[in-house]
DNA sequence: AAATAAAACGAACGCTCGCTCCATTTATTG
DNA sequence: CAATAAATGGAGCGAGCGTTCGTTTTATTT
């Protein structure tokens, strides 16, 4: 289903795991074909950057497992918190034992390193994709689309990790904060390129900036706001994808007509 | 210090205790000045609204010592989360004594259900007083003032219940949810209204509304991004308050500017 | 000053936690 | 088929948890 560009092969160097082509924003669905965090290949990657904690040595297997383990730990600590799942519930969750659980860990907090890591690493292709755009109100837009879309496929994860950054370690905690940061830094070097090319104004840049992402925020921590967004029991979206389609075209226009207002001269 | 409307009585009425004086908004030092969530009445309210899970009978008693448990429980649980908060650490930073500990709570959950209690019931105060203006516009103004001062006050309080809701049971966290429902309400209820009386212009009514919210929310959860919000060791804001002040007031500003332009006709 | 009541103390209890281990069974691979 | 890897499932470890309670200290009243 979906994208599956499955490589078929076990340790694979994950730097090159992310030379695949270019994301596609026109839709979700266009998304959903060439963003490389989904699916399996968003735990084989999990896998690849954390091999050297994870006993269990076949791709196949523990792919399948930690699968398993971070979608239950999503169920459980978004009622009740990371600290008050225990490896017991997990272990009722996922109707693994506690050995084949050990086994694609080496502690608890791994499992919050692992979607620390991950969300760190969508972040940075949404970076990265930012750069390409041609005139900056597109680079606006694709970067306000490619966030919208990627916090969408990845929301257990971006709301996991913005709600249990304390089960980490101080360090891990301030590269949290930083991700935010760059987040505004980002947008606000948009803003001030396009005030000095004429197209914007504004006297409070960064305000502007802060707003965008407090609401970009906004999208994958409180789905309770736009309903409906709940996925089924399969974790997938394909059933809905229309209806998910168009609460994000809904939401993201929402922000564009804010900012065009923000940034409307005289 | 500060209003110190000392009523000397123990078991006081908790209803009658709002019935103070109006609050003052001109500046958050007048505020301080009238706002009845604050110092020793603070703790006092907290004692009078929970005294049968308090074992301790004595006002005086209770009172300087939920102080301490709450300032300690703030102190802990923004570093490591409320539930890796040991009620030992918390004996340790209070210098009390698990006893002394247990004869103003009755179990650990309790200080969370304070917590969450003190700031509903600053919201409500906030939501009555937005009432009295006399213009839509000043309305807005006078509302978002108190949010912002009402949370710079209380900001351990806001931050631990939205951090912490998960500790709480179900209906509380409903409760919770249902508090931002709240403000988002209020605050579409004013920009209707104002559509209405041709003073503001905007497609997206709930969108505005919920950005000023989001904003707010901002404050008081990232006092990084404005930094040097911190308190003294004695918990007071007097010795910087003419920064704190301008703080408020830039950010106050900020959002002000900010509606004015998402409202703005033509 | 003595008597009474309230508050504070902190060792101890029962329990659950994260984690380990291992004999056994099941599945995969050469 | 033999050899290797994975998963099972439960017993068990020590640590640390929230909570209790008999005792001691402090405060208040007579």
């Amino acid at each position: 289903m979906t994208s599956a560009i499955d490589l078929s092969q076990d340790k694979l160097d994950s730097k090159t795991a992310f030379a695949s082509g270019p994301v596609q924003l026109n839709s979700f669905a266009s998304f959903l074909e060439s963003f490389p965090l989904q699916g399996e290949q968003l735990y084989r990657t999990v896998f690849d950057r954390h091999a050297e904690m994870i006993q269990t040595q076949k791709a196949r297997f523990a792919v399948a497992n930690l699968e398993k383990i971070l979608t239950a730990t999503f169920e459980v600590s978004a009622v009740s918190g990371f600290d008050r799942m225990s490896l017991r519930d997990l272990s009722r969750q996922t109707g693994m034992s506690m050995g084949a659980i050990y086994s694609c860990i080496s502690k608890k907090e791994d499992i919050a390193l692992m979607v620390a890591d991950i969300v760190r690493l969508s972040s940075e292709l949404t970076q990265q994709h930012a750069m390409r755009a041609s005139s900056i109100w597109e680079s606006f837009e694709q970067s306000i689309r490619y966030h919208l879309y990627a916090s969408t496929l990845l929301q257990p994860w971006y709301f996991f990790l913005y709600f249990e950054t304390r089960s980490l370690s101080q360090m891990q905690q301030e590269e949290s904060k930083q991700m935010e940061w760059d987040a505004i830094d980002s947008f606000e070097r948009l803003i001030l390129a396009g005030v000095d090319a004429g197209e914007f104004h504004t006297n409070d840049p960064r305000m502007v900036a802060n707003t965008i992402v407090v609401l970009l925020e906004d999208w994958y921590l409180k789905p309770w706001k736009t309903k409906s967004l709940e996925i089924n029991d399969e974790g997938r979206y394909e059933l809905q994808l229309n209806e998910v389609e168009s609460k994000i075209n809904n939401y993201n226009q929402s922000i564009i007509e804010l900012v065009r207002k923000l940034l409307a001269k005289g």
